[in-house]
DNA sequence: GCCCAGGTGGGTA
DNA sequence: TACCCACATGGG
């Protein structure tokens, strides 16, 4: 089943967008670091996320070719306090490898890469599924991609616009059918689906009353 | 000590 | 498709 027809999905982005303003995402300086902070992410709390970060900077890991040059063993080290480490290790490893061997190592080279190709080589890669495949082309790239995660899916099922099983794809497509085509909006429309969620819309004790979407649930209420 | 966090990949039926 | 599980750390 897609987003149940009829979803407001342009009055919720109304709505978060007035009541948290605009977010500015990502929260990184660099297009490399929007890239190790998406693998980084997976699976994990942000603060996990900032310490690996931290590690990588201070030890001079702070572009594709020095990560490159580097050992899986030691960007496992780094990277440990983000979990996963050994898995994560990989990925960032098989993304540098990807960059050089296909770009010479530089991103604003991979990203004249048409999108949809682009997707289709990034998903190839070990540990880089759709919703970091998406964060990558969206935050780094400024590409026309939408972000889904575990808050988009939450918020949609608190609001009774989905089931819960549906697919990445399915919910990719569904946002950008309904909204206007344009990077920034996807950009900042995901970003505050994330502020909502770390603030209202955790997996225990949900919060509702002063949530920005609380109009909408009405409509039928949260499901528990 | 227990639950949870901005996923991914591999396996089974 | 629909589940299961491993992967691992850190904060509340």
């Amino acid at each position: 089943m897609p987003i149940r027809k009829g979803t407001p999905l342009v009055a919720w982005y109304a709505a978060l967008r007035a009541g948290y303003g605009a977010q500015s995402w990502w929260p990184a300086r660099t297009r490399f670091e929007v890239v190790l902070g998406a693998i980084l992410t997976q699976g994990v709390a942000w603060s996990n996320v900032e310490q690996a970060l931290r590690a990588l900077r201070r030890a001079g890991l702070w572009s594709p070719d020095a990560v490159r040059r580097a050992s899986r063993a030691r960007v496992a080290r780094l990277i440990r306090p983000a979990g996963y480490f050994n898995q994560k290790a990989l990925a960032i490893k098989g993304f540098v490898r990807f960059l050089h061997v296909r770009h010479g190592g530089r991103l604003d080279r991979m990203f004249r890469t048409p999108t949809p190709e682009l997707r289709e080589r990034l998903l190839e890669l070990r540990g880089i599924g759709p919703e970091t495949a998406d964060a990558i082309l969206l935050y780094a790239g400024g590409r026309r991609s939408f972000v889904i995660d575990a808050y988009t899916r939450r918020v949609l099922f608190r609001h009774r616009a989905i089931r819960g099983s549906e697919g990445y794809e399915e919910l990719r497509l569904g946002f950008e059918a309904a909204l206007p085509r344009r990077a920034p909006l996807y950009n900042e429309y995901h970003a505050l689906i994330v502020r909502l969620g770390k603030e209202r819309c955790r997996r225990s004790r949900p919060l509702c009353s002063g949530c920005p979407l609380e109009p909408w649930l009405s409509s039928g209420g949260p499901r528990k």
